[in-house]
DNA sequence: CATTCGATGTCGTCT
DNA sequence: AGACGACGTCGAATG
């Protein structure tokens, strides 16, 4: 890992091409090869970057200028220009034992199988990932009347996951092995529903069902959390 | 901005719950308090971070360790227990004149508007950006017969962009207005499209139109670059 | 290898 | 501020 602080001008040539000015900037240069230009604000996405694989040339511009050169398999190219150096170190940082983490989509799906009863009175599962032609259906379940209900998990409700679900009902409903006691319902579970997505999928006579990722955490044997 | 390279523990409590084993690690501290924990490999996203805005309260762990922990309003905390420092400087970058980009869907929109007849043969633009209650068409232009045709523009052809043209069509051929000569007709252009997306159109009778960028940009004036 | 889908997505743009 | 769509999306899981 290198780390340069450069006043710098870089050129990108890819998908896109983009264009920074000549200001002063952070670039990382990772082991692999790839860079990483950083400004001083803005989040943790740098101004400019190339992924690897890629390779960095070093050179000098006509008029004697220090130029990195980062190019892709793919002919991306990143070109930088450098005016001036102001810090430059080399660090070995080993390779990294990684990320582990919990609470995302699949934790709130495994939750809610163990507990489809806080979905719909009476709920139970008969499946999760429950295969379809067209991709799996988070949780197949069953109500009270023995009739089938589809449920569509995701984190944050947006319209694109009523439209799945839709697609899924559609689908199931031609299926009479699961209508024959009567039409398929749709429940649209999220830990948080956005307006457009309820009033769609209320349209639609879908359910939404606004999930509490701590108290469903709650109900579980709390031995069993990661960490 | 400040750039430490140290042995460090990273445990992040937020939308989720995440954790780093004790490594050598590379952390940005950028001036808004924004805080990047980066390793070695990977892409330019950070292992961890924590976005702005936030505040950086710098402690001692039980143990002596040094502790820093990072909190934003939302009280997402990401805490760096420090075992060893092996390099820290400090930097002043100023603000970043920032990125100008060229070759976007916006781009792609324009360079359709003035060429429609590549999409299909005697299209004619009628107007971009055209309204709906539900968000504007893209481009709505006239066929040959003078039938209106609805284009809906992506860079990448998902089937999610199918489902807005066909929630589009669904209202367009509802107004008697455009209905008047016939059913409004619907194409889907994009630079790529996905063998899924492709099949549901078709299904769906609308027309599929793959795009050449580098074409199009050839048929216009190459002075209205951007740079 | 291609495709699909989630993400602490992030980022712009518009209401 | 909230909603919505694009992204050089990235990245993991899966067929």
């Amino acid at each position: 890992m290198r780390l340069v602080v450069a006043t710098c001008q870089v050129d990108y040539a890819g998908r896109l091409s983009a264009h920074l000015p000549m200001a002063t900037r952070v670039l990382m240069i990772k082991a692999d090869g790839s860079v990483l230009v950083h400004s001083d604000g803005g989040s943790y996405k740098p101004l400019n970057w190339m992924s690897p694989p890629c390779t960095l040339r070093e050179g000098l511009t006509e008029d004697g200028r220090t130029e990195w050169v980062v190019t892709s398999k793919t002919d991306d190219t990143l070109r930088i220009t450098i005016e001036e150096i102001h810090h430059e170190s080399a660090h070995d940082l080993g390779v990294d034992p990684g990320l582990q983490k919990d609470g995302v989509e699949k934790h709130l799906q495994e939750l809610l199988a163990d507990h489809p009863a806080t979905l719909s009175d009476g709920l139970t599962l008969v499946r999760r990932e429950f295969p379809t032609a067209i991709g799996p259906v988070d949780l197949m379940c069953r109500d009270a009347e023995g009739l089938s209900v589809a449920v569509e998990i995701k984190r944050r409700g947006d319209i694109d996951g009523v439209e799945q679900l839709t697609r899924y009902l559609e689908l199931l409903n031609r299926d009479p092995l699961l209508t024959g006691k009567g039409t398929v319902r749709g429940i649209f579970a999220a830990q948080e529903i956005k307006p457009q997505a309820r009033v769609l999928a209320e349209d639609r006579g879908i359910a939404c069902a606004v999930v509490d990722y701590d108290a469903l955490r709650g109900l579980d044997d709390p031995t069993e959390r990661l960490f």
